[in-house]
Order: structure tokens, then C-alpha cells, then sequence
RNA sequence: GGCCCCAUCGUCUAGUUAGGCCUAGGACACCAGGUUUUCAUCCUGGCGACUGGGGUUCAAAUCCCCAUGGGGUCACCA
């Protein structure tokens, strides 16, 4: 929904509000961006709040992994753990206290009741209404009864606190889908606070964003149903809502709502995977919006500087891996090789092929090999693959099948191997340019009529083992006349 | 099922707010060529969409209604 653009006067403060349930989820990672770059558009501040009120399933391990996330995503957070901030705590659960004051406050005012019904009773409320096919909702049994009569029976029975909707209706003005009416009959007397005195998600996300000044809410679009009740509370507490703005849900391939069952839907997984950083931030970036209608390559600053929630598509986006693949190769093809060889080498160590200390140790051969490799991969994970042949030892090479079948198309291949090593011995250890080595092959191709491929195809066989890749004198450059050499005096006689 | 949201190429999207510039643009993927010692990169071209039906209008992808389809949500979870 386009509109003119929404930039409040009021002090501009979001956040994002994930629960410490497991890793850090893609969808989380693109609400932060989102929230992310508005708040840094307007100058306003990002707070993180955790979640974590529900004990059995929150952790301190997923809550370590979720703020590593977002600094590996490159977002930051003005207020919140760690940096903290005027509105500490900012973890749920420390705020419960708060929470039950403001739900005293609401029995007070008769916007909240107690309710006495038990379990049994609501399930067989439930069971009844959806035997009549009828939408499961409380039926406001403890709704009339009297607060004399509520707060007597309070001493010695259990209770819930139930927030009474009023009549009438409540329109979302969502700052993405524009406004959307609900009719209050449609919203359940829900349970702000459960037996035992823990308050539930809706009421304390509506006095923690209240506390914390939230002016604006970005989050998924299945919270869109839950704004109204929100929004109700609110009001009863005297306050004005924040904006809202309901960002379209990321799909998984079979077009529902990404999760667990689609695989990768962890961030940490991408990084393992060797997904270029700046890649996924931007990918994400594009789930739901778009700089411009040509432009799919963007900085962060750019993001920042021109995003608007007006413009974000309501529609779901399904999350293309080719896509981001091909992201990833565009942000890889392009960096410098220190960037390179910073974010491949987590993988060359992993793979066994070089260890940390020659990584620096061989800081100007790492890097050489890498640029050869660089157009080559769209994660930085293939790299190993891509130059795995250079670490191999030159007399035990594995010959791949197309790179044999395409030296051995040539009948004079071992003789022309042969010639060539002759030609090429006193040269290379002479030096080892491959700019001269290049031009030479060439000449000397050219003197003795041959086309290319017959000699190229088995040496570039004898030299890397694979049909295709990087220049085979740069190959040579690298690999050093000992090495160069003994792979082709081998493959003299393995191609024979 | 109730309520809510959504609907442009297979996918991400531009265009929809202020209807004509749209014989609908870009990108990924795919296909075909070209460049290259090969692979990759790169370049060129191709394929390919306004869900359907009614309106409104001189004019609709754009506005309205209905239908259809897809999704979300219906907890003492967040």
C-alpha cells in the first residue's frame, strides 16, 4: 500500500520481540531488518525485548544464538540485553511484576474479570460448540458476576483473568494493508493472565511495547488477527496503540508459511552453508520489497535510505534458494581477495586442505588461488572443491571421467604431452610467469598445427584432474615447476 | 468451518495510492547462440503473467461487486 509517506513526529522507537525458542529464524532476521532500517532511516531506536516467558521452552543457549545472529546479520539494537537501556529489564519474564500490576488495574476498572470455570468446563463448552460447528469461544459465563461476589470466591478458588471485550468494532490501520475492520462480537473474552498468575502473550506484548514507548510494530502477518485484542487493551489503559504495519509471511516452496518442515529455515544454517552475508541480507531484503522495478543488487544503506512500509507487497513471498544462490555468486564475484580469502577460510580448514597458520603462513598463494576460484563459486563452501585439485599429490591425481574421456579423444595426446614437457621443462624453472608460459603454449600450438584442445585437454586433465577451470598457466603458476612437472611427466603414462 | 489477509511470467517483483505513457518492464530459473584452452564469468536472443465473471469509464493490470483460488488465525504458546 502506498501512501504518503507515514514519518510521525513522535520519537520513533521499534522493536523486535523474539522468544529464545531455538535459532534464529529467517523470518526473525528479515522483521529485523525491516524494523531495522526504519528506525535508521528516521533516526530512531531499535529495542530488542526477549521473550521469554514461557520457561519451559526458553533457553539461554538459543538466546546466545539469536544475538549472535543478528550481529552476523549486521543489525544492532539501541536498547535491550547487553547494551541495556532506560526501560530495563529487557527480558520478559523480569517485567511479570509490571505485568500484574497493570492487570490489577484492569479489574479494577471492570475492563478485566476473574473467571472460576475449569478446565473441564471449557472443554466441554468447546467440544459443544464444535459439535454445532460453532467457533470455540469462552461464553462469558463469569463475565456478570459481581465483584463482591467475584473477589469472595477469589480467596479459595483458582482464577483466570479474562479481559472483557467491549461491544462494537476495531480497525487496525496497518501501515501496510491500510485498515482492517474487525467486529468485536468476532474476539474472545481472552485470558490475560493464567491460574497460577502467569500473564499471557497478548497482554504483556501490549505493556512491554507501552513501557518500552513503542510507536510502531512491524511483524508478521500472522499477528494481524491478534492486533485487535491489543488494540482493545490499549484503549482500556487510556493509551494510544502504536502504528502497525503487518509485513507479508515468507512461504516455503509449497506456499505455507515458512518453518521448520520447509529445512533451512535457521539463519545459522546459511552461514554454515557459506551463503555470502551481505547476499542473504539483501535477498531478504527483496521478500516483500523492492528498491526499485530494475535494481536487485542493493547496499544496506540503500535499503535504509528508501524503505517504506507503504511499499511493502501484502502478498506472500515464496523464498527461491536458486535465487539467493545466484545472490550469493554475485556478491562473491565481487569482492576483494582479503574479503575472500576472510570468508573462505573457515571452509579451507574445515575441508583439511590448508590449516589456519599457513593460511597466513602462504597469505599471497591462498589468495592467488582464490581469485582463480572466485568465479567459480556462489558459496564460499565450494571453494574447496573448486581448488582441491592444487593440495592433491601430483603422482596420485584423481583423474576425473569427462577430464580422461577428453584427453584421451586425442590419439597423439601421450606424444604431444611428451613434446611439451621437453619444451616446457628448462622454461618453467626458469620462472614462472603464467602471462609467458600462456603466450608460448600458444606459439608453440600453433607451430607444430595443432589445434588447442590437443593439448590443452590433456594437460589440463594430466594438471587438474577435472574437464574444466581456471587457466591452466595460472594453474601452473601456482602448483610451481616441481609440482607442474610431475603432474605431467604423470600423466604421460597415466594417459597412455 | 468462522474471522482476517492476499491474488501480475514457475519464482521474486515493477506498474495499482492520483485509470491512458503497459502491444505489461526487470531479475532468478530454463532454452538457444556468441566469447573462452576448458569450466565458470560475460554478452545476445528466446520462453513466459495481469485467476474468472460482471460492472463504472471514451479508456482498467490499475476503481467497484461477485465468484474462485491461496494463505493466516481461531490455546490458561509466543
Amino acid at each position: 500500500m502506498k501512501s504518503p509517506e507515514h514519518i510521525p513526529s513522535e520519537p520513533i522507537r521499534v522493536r523486535i520481540a523474539p522468544s529464545p525458542t531455538g535459532t534464529i529464524h529467517l523470518g526473525l532476521a528479515r522483521t529485523t531488518l525491516y524494523n531495522w532500517a526504519f528506525a535508521k532511516r528516521h533516526g530512531g531506536k531499535l529495542i530488542l525485548r526477549v521473550e521469554d516467558t514461557d520457561r519451559a521452552r526458553s533457553t539461554a543457549e538459543s538466546e546466545h544464538a539469536i544475538l549472535e545472529g543478528l550481529h552476523w546479520l549486521g543489525t544492532d539494537w539501541d536498547e535491550g540485553p547487553v547494551v541495556g537501556g532506560p526501560h530495563a529489564p529487557y527480558h520478559q519474564s523480569e517485567r511479570v511484576q509490571e505485568h500484574l500490576a497493570v492487570a490489577r488495574r484492569l479489574l479494577e476498572s471492570g475492563d478485566a474479570y476473574r473467571c472460576f470455570c475449569t478446565k473441564e468446563r471449557l472443554d466441554d463448552l468447546r467440544q459443544e460448540q464444535e459439535a454445532k460447528k460453532e467457533t470455540p469461544r469462552y461464553d462469558r459465563l463469569c463475565s456478570q458476576l459481581a465483584s463482591d461476589q467475584s473477589a469472595a470466591r477469589a480467596v479459595d478458588e483458582p482464577f483466570t483473568l479474562r479481559f472483557r471485550v467491549p461491544e462494537g468494532q476495531t480497525a487496525v490501520d496497518d501501515l501496510v494493508r491500510g485498515r482492517v475492520e474487525f467486529q468485536n462480537a468476532e474476539i474472545d473474552d481472552w485470558v490475560m493472565v493464567r491460574q497460577g498468575g502467569q500473564p499471557t502473550y497478548n497482554f504483556v506484548v501490549v505493556c512491554d511495547d507501552a513501557a518500552m514507548e513503542i510507536s510502531h510494530v512491524f511483524r508478521g502477518e500472522e499477528h494481524l488477527v491478534n492486533t485487535p485484542k491489543q488494540i482493545l487493551v490499549y484503549r482500556a489503559l487510556g493509551l494510544e496503540p502504536p502504528a502497525f504495519g503487518h509485513l507479508p509471511l515468507m512461504l516455503g516452496q509449497d506456499g505455507r508459511k515458512l518453518s521448520k518442515r520447509h529445512g533451512a529455515v535457521s539463519l545459522s544454517k546459511y552461514i554454515a552453508e557459506g551463503y555470502s552475508r551481505d547476499a542473504l541480507v539483501n535477498f531478504l531484503c527483496r521478500q516483500g520489497w523492492a528498491l526499485d522495478g530494475e535494481t536487485e543488487i542493493f547496499s544496506v544503506e540503500q535499503f535504509i535510505a528508501s524503505f517504506d512500509p507503504g511499499d511493502v507487497s501484502r502478498a506472500g513471498a515464496v523464498f527461491d534458494f536458486d535465487k539467493l544462490r545466484w545472490m550469493s555468486g554475485e556478491y562473491i564475484h565481487a569482492e576483494s581477495p582479503d574479503e575472500l580469502a576472510l570468508h573462505c577460510a573457515p571452509h579451507m580448514t574445515a575441508a583439511g586442505l590448508m590449516t589456519a597458520e599457513e593460511l597466513v603462513q602462504r597469505g599471497d598463494w591462498y589468495r592467488e588461488a582464490l581469485c582463480l576460484g572466485q568465479e567459480r563459486v556462489r558459496l564460499y563452501s565450494e571453494m574447496p572443491g573448486v581448488l582441491g585439485f592444487l593440495f592433491a599429490a601430483d603422482a596420485s591425481l584423481e583423474y576425473d571421467a569427462k577430464a580422461e574421456k577428453n584427453a584421451r579423444k586425442h590419439s597423439e595426446r601421450v606424444a604431444e604431452l611428451s613434446a611439451y614437457h621437453e619444451h616446457l621443462h628448462p622454461m618453467i624453472e626458469l620462472g614462472v610467469d603464467a602471462e609467458v608460459l600462456r603466450d608460448d603454449a600458444k606459439a608453440w600450438v600453433a607451430e607444430r598445427n595443432l589445434k588447442f584442445p590437443q593439448l590443452f585437454q590433456p594437460l589440463r586433465c594430466a594438471l587438474t584432474g577435472a574437464a574444466g577451470g581456471p587457466d591452466l598457466f595460472s594453474v601452473m603458476a601456482l602448483l610451481g615447476p616441481e609440482a607442474s612437472l610431475a603432474r605431467l611427466a604423470a600423466g604421460i603414462e597415466r594417459l597412455a
